[in-house]
DNA sequence: GCTTTATATCGCAATATTACGATGTTTCTA
DNA sequence: TAGAAACATCGTAATATTGCGATATAAAGC
């Protein structure tokens, strides 16, 4: 086991999981954040900025990567990652959309 | 390793990350969307409609419950879950506000 | 071409997650 | 009070995640 099982759910479900788990880490919050603030992309600044190593700042910029969050391109020497527009705004629709569907507390438990 | 370095970020970071965490699993958002529908709580139907065992469908309530995003009060045999609102306007509130600091896409990458 | 700078990837150890059968626990009913 | 129904919990196997040191790779400047 140790296996989700993804042909049980709709491809919605399973893209909006995607999309959450990537998310779902204190430091690629810390880095999306970043890059919010920046507008523009950065680099190796968050290596220094949060205490992790540069492996490990690489890898979680590869996860964001993967789930198409952020976008990446080189620059130089360095490589400039930004937010891949298209992806945020399935985001913000998708999970509007599965907030919205809660419409206040109608007695239950 | 494997253990995440909570100290290293803020409280609202690791907050967001385990909010993102307990809901990033098809499972888990096929539940709180079946419980958004119904509106009023469901609880063992869920074995039934997703194709999961009893002991999986308890746990990944277990997580909701554990993130306080839903909450479960007993009803005869069975047990009535339902959203816990506090929780879903903390989440509406700080994604909503994760979300909307992209500002367009100002030229980057 | 060599060196420096900036990232990526590999390999590993520690821990977490997912799924489930088996077994406990609680509540209602006969 | 014994039995059934509905959940919860335990234990376990398979797999995923997290973090890092070490090493590879790519671009720029000399």
């Amino acid at each position: 086991m140790g296996l989700t099982k993804t042909e049980i759910f709709t491809d919605e479900q399973n893209q909006l999981a995607t999309l959450l788990k990537a998310m779902a880490h204190p430091a690629r919050i810390a880095i999306l954040q970043r890059i919010l603030i920046s507008n523009t992309c950065i680099c190796g600044d968050l290596v220094e900025e949060l205490g992790l190593a540069q492996a490990t700042i690489s890898q979680h910029l590869k996860e964001l990567k993967n789930a198409e969050i952020i976008q990446g391109t080189i620059e130089g020497v360095s490589i400039c990652y930004c937010i891949n527009p298209k992806t945020w705004k399935l985001l913000e629709k998708q999970l509007g959309a599965f907030l919205a569907e809660y419409k206040g507390e109608t007695s239950c438990c």
